[in-house]
DNA sequence: TACATGGTAGAATGATCGTTCTACACCTGC
DNA sequence: GCAGGTGTAGAACGATCATTCTACCATGTA
């Protein structure tokens, strides 16, 4: 099994030539050849680094990039003048990373979670284990901006679902405007929030 | 091409079998020797009602489920008192289902519609129709009970964001938790916008 | 009766799949 | 120098894949 804290150079290029390949076209559809490839290793590197074979591999994907987009997430949110604004820089970011990729580069981890969630267990378990994570990031800092936990809570629940919705509806439409709409309505649900 | 207004009934159970499949697998995870299976005819028949192949068959998949979920969604919305309490009941719904199906029947086109959405430009085109349809609905339903356009279209593409995002968390956490959280937020977003 | 149409039935095809296996190279420690 | 560990390399394997093809049946029409 891979170190939990640290990973090597090319199981890191497997992780990340993964993580594109899932995130653009799912699970299923990502054949290991097609990871080697695009990692520039052979076929065997996989296996080595990865012994549990794909659902590792997949369950490492949606642990690393869950907890990398947490932190770009925090990053964005952290840096506004307040909770509101930088929420509201959140959505704006992400619409444009949306648009810049081609509408490819949305939720690292919403596809693959969708697939998997009645038949792969382990990786259902890294999935709520990552969302729960961004659930709970959001919570405290909602929470600190001066709103009761339990409504922190069903807040930071909504404006993440509103981001992965609208994620969905910005790739089927190949159009930023759920972003945006959607952008606009977490930033009234937060400050509904704090202000009550 | 199958009848774009009706369908025969090998058709349908064809379409059937294959929208619980890619719902509960997704597409590419999913193969026709087992839709067949599941609809009890030949694997030839798939081939003679949609000769297109397994993109035909997706596109009519999106087109069905989605026109069908739509259908579902503002019959409980309708019969509500008021709009406001018709949407609360919808998610109530949402989440009594998705907790009755094991946490397998949330959107009937969201999991392929991310699977697809970078690779496959008509499916991408289906369902971006079958969610367009779904927010003109829910947007004439806002407009109508008081509200300008613009606010209503935006108020609609959120409240179906906060449903497919909270289906994603609800699927990966096997929780009704979501549901009930992104029900309260989209309640409170309809309130806001028709009683400006 | 012959032909056309619509449909079920399932084998055949070449490609891809995840996985296992064998081979070799390099480095470190004894 | 040898053994063990780490890693790259890619072929082999049995299974599954989407698709095409052949065969047969039933019904309706000329």
């Amino acid at each position: 099994m891979t170190d939990t804290t640290t990973i090597n150079p090319s199981a890191e290029r497997i992780v990340f030539a993964a993580a594109e390949l899932f995130r653009r076209q799912g699970f299923a559809a990502t054949g290991l050849k097609a990871i080697a490839t695009e990692a520039g290793l052979p076929i065997g590197s996989i296996y080595h680094h990865f012994p549990g074979g794909k659902t590792e591999l997949g369950e490492t994907v949606i642990r690393i990039t869950g907890a990398g987009f947490q932190e770009l997430v925090e990053t964005i949110i952290d840096a506004g003048t307040n909770l509101v604004s930088g929420i509201d820089d959140a959505f704006a970011g992400a619409a444009a990373t949306v648009e810049a990729s081609d509408y490819a580069d949305a939720c690292p981890i919403a596809t693959l979670a969708l697939e998997i969630a009645s038949t792969n267990e382990p990786m259902r378990q890294a999935s709520d284990r990552a969302f729960t994570g961004w659930i709970d990031a959001l919570t405290g800092r909602i929470e600190a901006a001066g709103c009761d936990r339990k409504t922190a809570r069903a807040t930071a629940i909504s404006v993440l679902s509103l981001l992965e919705g609208a994620f969905l509806f910005s790739r089927a439409s190949r159009s930023v405007e759920p972003l945006h709409a959607a952008g606009t309505s977490a930033v009234a649900l937060v400050r509904a929030a704090i202000s009550d």
